[in-house]
DNA sequence: TCTGGGGTCCTAGGACCC
DNA sequence: TCTGGGGTCCTAGGACCC
């Protein structure tokens, strides 16, 4: 059995947490650089604000009905979103942290008969002690208990999808739009096909489907039935490609301020592949100018590069990463967008040495090592910027729109709040 | 004028091997 | 005239997720 742990419009309630002046009132979370909605509370989805709109379409909505705005402040639901899961350990041996908000927890300790009790207690431990509001839904499949969890969020209690009998209502009244993992393509095709519930899906020969489909869909019509497919390992054993990229607050024209961009990029990755004690052989930016925009030529253009040995340097990488925009930025246009992306990783400290490195520049690689270790150390304990590379710039003229964000209340010294 | 960022998994097709 | 069969590995790109 399985239990998924959803939070509610997690970034909301983050921000609530330290407002709560704001419960009860319309709320939204906006994307970098301000552009638009990731996350809402009940009052402004009530008030008809959609999802992923873009804030200067709604931007008059927004100051009609009072809504208050967020920029994106990731440190504070990333340190929330720890403390979450935390607690989450304490009810089963096997969490999966599938995303910043969202768990699948393993029930099959859990004897039959409790799982309504453990959800309740769950759902009132988080908010106890974090604060944070979350649905439960439990299920034989993640399939099945994603859809549970999405009921859960709507009753406001925990939702068990187990006796065969609620299985095919909630599976009739389910459109195959709302099934995890069927998209829009899919489920257009599916409808073409004539299946348009999940219990339509359930119900399909299973060979027939993975003849017209693939595995995926082969799972999913599994799952629908409560026979668990999807494995879990989220984050077992890091991630397999880390990637680091931003919109520009205003359009870039010169390579110098793309390249500043593309150097603190790179910082910010290789940090990111630092803490999972990765090294990288394969380093890969792109660049792209206002898709949006119907008077200016669209160019997106991207280049790879593998690097002379597996590293987690940020210096060396970035050499790299510079040398390869080079190659794709065009002047004369305006740009809006890029990114840096590391991959082909090997574990830190037991991988495949270069046979073209002599033993003067291993010395220099594990020294470089070194002194990222005291970087990195050293950011930790001062706070993200302390220490930066110069290729960086200072100005960073670059650098996106926030301006609403709130306090890093929990994760910087000067922002936790005072009780007076 | 203004539209996010960071991931995963799967498949098809090409190169190559014996 | 007639030109096999069975693999592996890699990459690009699509679809999906939150």
């Amino acid at each position: 059995m399985f239990a998924l742990i959803d939070c509610n419009n997690f970034f909301v309630s983050c921000e609530r947490l330290f407002l709560p002046a704001l419960r009860e009132k319309p709320v939204v979370v906006l994307s970098n650089n301000d552009g638009c909605v990731i996350s809402r509370s009940n009052e402004a989805k009530a008030i008809g604000v959609p999802m992923g709109a873009p804030m200067f379409e709604i931007r008059d909505l927004l100051k009609r009905e009072k809504v208050h705005s967020f920029s994106s402040n990731f440190q504070l639901y990333g340190d929330i979103s720890n403390r979450v899961m935390q607690i989450l350990q304490r009810f089963s041996p096997e969490v999966d942290v599938y995303s910043v908000d969202e768990a699948f927890l393993d029930l099959s300790g859990t004897p039959d008969g409790k799982f309504e009790e453990v959800g309740e207690d769950i759902r009132r431990t988080v908010l106890q002690w974090t604060g944070i509001p979350v649905s439960v839904g439990i299920a034989p499949s993640r399939t099945l208990a994603k859809l549970a969890a999405g009921i859960s969020k709507k009753q406001g209690k925990t939702f068990l999808l187990i006796e065969e009998e609620t299985l095919r209502e909630v599976r009739r009244r389910t459109p195959v739009e709302d099934i995890w993992g069927i998209g829009r393509k899919l489920s257009a095709s599916l409808r073409m096909a004539g299946i348009g519930t999940a219990e339509e899906l359930a119900n399909t020969n299973e060979t027939w489907i993975r003849q017209k489909y693939n595995v995926m869909m082969q799972r999913k019509v599994l799952e629908l039935r409560g026979i668990p497919c999807e494995s879990g390992e989220h984050e077992s054993s890091g991630k397999n490609a880390i990637m680091a990229s931003r919109s520009f607050g205003t359009p870039l024209t010169k390579l110098e301020d793309v390249q500043e961009a593309v150097t603190s990029y790179t910082a910010r990755a290789s940090r990111k592949l630092r803490e999972q004690q990765s090294v990288a052989r394969v380093v890969s930016v792109y660049i792209q100018t206002n898709r949006h925009n119907p008077r200016e030529r669209y160019y997106a253009n991207y280049q790879m590069v593998e690097l002379p040995s597996y590293t987690d340097d940020t210096a060396e990488i970035a050499r790299f990463a510079r040398e390869a925009m080079k190659k794709i930025f065009v002047p004369g246009l305006r740009y809006k967008k890029c990114g840096v992306t590391l991959m082909d990783f090997a574990p830190a400290g037991n991988f495949q040495q270069s046979l073209l490195d002599d033993a003067e520049t291993v010395l220099k690689r594990q020294r470089q090592h070194q002194l990222m270790l005291v970087v990195d150390k050293m950011n930790r304990k001062l706070g993200g910027d302390t220490l930066k590379f110069g290729g960086e710039g200072i100005a960073q003229k670059w650098t996106a729109k926030s301006e609403h964000c709130s306090p890093r209340y929990t994760t910087r010294w000067k922002d936790i709040p005072l009780v007076n």
